[in-house]
DNA sequence: TATTGTTATACTCTATAACTATA
DNA sequence: TATAGTTATAGAGTATAACAATA
């Protein structure tokens, strides 16, 4: 080994780089435990929503959840498919369907959520749980904050 | 619009949700500040890392960066025709190549790290100096902290 | 035999455009 | 005309496997 560590400058003080070097690690974690059950981040968020919001529209998870409609149909379809959720077409607008879990669907979120509980549980045997708890509060209130592309006003030419 | 909010349940308790949308969140500062330069967030952070280890190996920078030589490959190549690095065979082992930047390379690379400041500027204004600090802080203790996947005594089969 | 770097390739995730059926 | 949902498709980003050159 010719170098013991890299210097790597002002990358740690970057914001969006500790993010996504922290978002991988912890998708990691999610891996392991999700796999099994054959889904995916994404996949898991949707089918909270649905838990939580019977009937809810396609296009309003899309909306909440920041999911291309184009991305979610396919999603739903194939929860359709292993029997998860059902899809009934609204009375007054033929267009959408709303959402619901299925019995199994019910039972398979749950046993989902559960396995979200015990990975989060081993993120603060790892890493603090009042550490865990700064972190999401953070993550939330920037999640909320302003958003981060300057407008022409604001932008600086520095070239 | 038939509901206001969607209920996420327990999503924004979920650590690997929660980074999720942040770092999109703040990659989208980090496209809009940088779309024009033709960089993107993985080619930003080995440009950086090239210039400030001079002579830094390939196998170096993926291993820091946890970037997969073979995605590195073609990423060295492409900075190598547009005149922003150059390779020097080493000596001692004909296999490996040193990565230099050229002097255009390094007041590019210069220029970005300024981008870089700027948007780290917008962000301190959306959300706080303090915030930020302590967030970044969390990040590199996580980032840092033990893995997360469960070994075979510590699974819970929850199923 | 093992290692560095490269090529080819596949898979996932995300994005755009065009279409359908309804409104 | 406009909207909800879908299909097809293209582009990133990331993964594995096989290979050449060198050790």
């Amino acid at each position: 080994m010719r170098r013991t560590t890299l210097d790597l400058g002002p990358l740690p003080d970057a914001l969006g780089y500790m993010l996504r070097r922290a978002q991988i690690k912890v998708f990691a974690g999610f891996h392991a435990a999700f796999d099994r059950d054959d889904i995916r981040p994404a996949q898991y968020s949707v089918l909270v929503v649905i838990g939580r919001n019977p009937g809810v529209l396609a296009s309003e998870i899309s909306q909440a959840l920041a999911i291309k409609p184009a991305n979610l149909a396919p999603m739903v379809a194939d929860f359709e498919t292993r029997g998860l959720i059902r899809r009934e077409k609204l009375a007054h607008d033929r267009r959408s369907h709303g959402l619901f879990l299925s019995a199994d669907g019910f039972r398979f979120v749950k046993t989902l959520e559960r396995r979200q509980k015990a990975l989060e549980a081993r993120i603060i045997r790892a890493f603090g749980a009042r550490e865990r708890g700064e972190l999401i509060a953070l993550l939330v209130r920037l999640t909320a904050a302003a958003d981060l592309e300057p407008d022409e006003e604001t932008v600086d030419n520095a070239d």
